[in-house]
DNA sequence: TTAGGGTTAG
């Protein structure tokens, strides 16, 4: 039930109750500066106003020099310190303010102070905190304020394992107000829910609930969520019938929730449609496009700058994904040199793209330069530098770095299991590999899904021990997927086992039809058994999938050029004699490796015209 | 004199 932020371990739930007896000991102590104000008798406005005036600027310590001075501090004063903290970022000393306050015997807490405390709590995720002042808030008779009930919802969707305390809330609220829909909406949105969050949206248009900024944008992320273009047109054109097609907010989740339907076309005509843009526009935009391709994200990246936006870290975030894609080493190189110029390199995430980035880059060494240069790591800086290290091949040490954030107390979720199964599955470390897949699994808690059943079947089916791979897909305690089957069909592939890569192939063909490679690998394996009616019969059927197959494109980068070709590409470019130095290059470093290339996925004889 | 929910980064 109790579940506390990593964000407060200096708050756990023993030393909460300290706190709330006033025992903050910075805050207690007395003032020794020379005071440059006096007070009347009483509550002191003037000061309460200046409060504010400080807060708002970000001059926190002067607010609090000022707060200290004050000789009556009323709720106002008290609340104003606790929502200057709070709206700063500093929570935990809006959190101690708290405390001070519900240790000074002569004032009370309102329903003001009662909702800014419940943001800082929501701030720090610490759900023991909100839920004590949940109880806080009951006992003083605040708990029926819309507010009050609108912050506690709100703590509860950030920081309940469900939302189950959040709908109470909700429920209990006799007259909602478009502030309560909105923050359920929300909530169901952020937790990955877009459907529920979409019914509440609709129950909210039946209780005819005037709806503003907030609830078109939020109604329109629930879409993007879960990719439903045809609610977000629906939603798209009541934006427009009800005045709001202006509200930039609501224009950035319009273009979010088209690049996420993979609407690319239309998110960009919206985007020259729209009269006012901001930065978040332009990231929308990079971050969109850069899902479906890194030239065109980059494209917008360059037309932001000539366009004189200043880009922030979710801009260059995006930007060094779109290098990683590329692998695009000293355009990578650039990205990071203007992180560095403009002092962005503490943003975590921004950290995590770059160790993205580098490694993607083939330069893991500068991977592991950031990743050890970083103050602050959260899960996915791990998962970076293991995906890193696995691709590489370093298998051990990303078993090490496995280890390591264990021990740093961070919890593992699927990603970095998967990440470490396929560090393994990559190095040959099938025995290790398996051991995390039998106890980590279960000791970490998290739940098993395809995807990690999936990398273990690689895990074995690279090492050649395919039947034990097709047992394991056997004994899943679900339905495999096409990643699953993928996973099999690869190492039936590799390791020339017909009967159960025929069998792989079936089923993937099964569940999407259209998969051109499948058919692809399907025909040869009917050609080495010499079934070649049945062979014939797959090239037929590939005929019609394979001229809606995409284009494998490739691309080189040739002193800072880029250059991306298809097969049967007629290149001109004045330097295109690099282009084949640098391939020639590679083909000696291929041998050199004694690589033999896999002949198998090539179309020998097909082509017969069609 | 003190309080609210929304848009961009794996």
């Amino acid at each position: 039930m109790i579940k506390t932020s990593r964000k407060l371990l200096a708050t756990s739930p023993t030393n909460i109750i300290p706190l709330i007896k006033n025992l903050s000991p910075w805050a207690q102590k007395p003032n020794t500066q020379t005071s440059l104000h006096t007070f009347p008798k009483g509550p002191s406005i003037l000061a309460t106003n200046l409060i504010v005036s400080y807060c708002t600027k970000g001059l926190l310590k002067e607010a609090h020099q000022l707060f200290d001075e004050i000789p009556e501090r009323d709720v106002v004063a008290w609340t104003a310190m606790i929502s200057g903290y709070t709206s700063s970022g500093h929570c935990s000393q809006s959190w101690d303010m708290f405390g001070m306050m519900m240790g000074s015997d002569d004032v009370s807490p309102n329903s003001f102070t009662v909702s800014s405390v419940l943001k800082a709590c929501k701030e720090m995720e610490c759900y023991y905190c909100g839920v004590m002042v949940h109880g806080l808030a009951i006992k003083y008779g605040v708990d029926g304020s819309i507010y009050v009930d609108n912050a506690l919802m709100d703590m509860y969707v950030t920081c309940g394992d469900t939302m189950d305390d959040a709908c109470v809330v909700f429920k209990g609220i006799r007259v909602k107000n478009v502030v309560s829909w909105t923050t359920m909406i929300a909530g169901y949105t952020h937790r990955g829910d877009g459907f529920r969050g979409l019914h509440v949206f609709r129950d909210m248009l039946q209780e005819e609930v005037e709806l503003n900024s907030f609830s078109w944008s939020i109604s329109i992320r629930a879409c993007a969520s879960i990719g439903s273009k045809f609610y977000g047109e629906q939603i798209h054109s009541a934006v427009v019938k009800h005045g709001f097609e202006t509200n930039v907010p609501i224009g950035n989740s319009l273009v979010d929730m088209y690049c996420r339907c993979n609407s690319l076309s239309e998110a960009f005509n919206f985007f020259c449609e729209m009269v006012e843009k901001n930065l978040i526009t332009w990231n929308t935009m990079i971050a969109g496009f850069g899902r479906s391709g890194p030239h065109s994200s980059l494209k917008f990246f360059c037309q932001m700058g000539s366009e004189n936006i200043i880009p922030n870290c979710f801009t260059f975030t995006s930007v060094a994904a779109a290098c990683a894609d590329l692998a695009a080493l000293s355009c990578g190189k650039q990205v990071h040199g203007a992180i560095v110029h403009r002092g962005l390199e503490r943003n975590v995430p921004l950290a995590n793209a770059l160790i993205d980035m580098y490694a993607k880059c083939g330069n893991i060494g500068d991977s592991r330069t950031i990743f050890n240069e970083m103050v602050v790591r959260n899960l996915i800086t791990w998962t970076s530098m293991m995906n890193g290290y696995g691709s590489h091949g370093y298998g051990r040490e990303a078993i090490g770095l496995f280890n390591e954030m264990l021990d740093s107390g961070i919890k593992p979720d699927q990603i970095v299991l998967m990440g470490l199964l396929s560090a393994c599955s990559h190095s040959g470390l099938v025995e290790e590999g398996l051991k995390y897949f039998n106890s980590l699994c279960i000791d970490t808690h998290v739940a098993l899904n395809q995807e990690i059943y999936g990398c273990v079947v690689d895990l074995l089916g690279r090492a050649g021990k395919v039947s034990e791979a097709y047992e394991l897909i056997e004994k899943m305690p679900f339905e495999p997927d096409e990643f699953v089957w993928s996973a099999l069909l690869g190492a039936c592939k590799a390791h020339k086992v017909l009967y159960l890569g025929r069998l792989a192939a079936d089923k993937i063909l099964d569940l999407k039809p259209n998969r051109a490679d499948t058919f692809l690998v399907l025909s040869n394996i009917y050609a080495a058994e010499g079934k070649w009616g049945d062979f014939a019969k797959v090239r037929k059927l590939m005929r019609g999938v394979w001229s809606k197959k995409e284009a494998g494109r490739s691309w080189i980068e040739v002193k800072n050029q880029v250059y991306s070709f298809v097969v049967g590409d007629n290149m001109y470019a004045a330097d295109m004699h690099l282009v084949y130095e640098e391939l020639e290059l590679l083909v000696l470093h291929m041998k050199d490796a004694v690589y033999v290339p896999d002949t198998d996925s090539l179309l020998h004889d097909f082509e017969d015209g069609t």
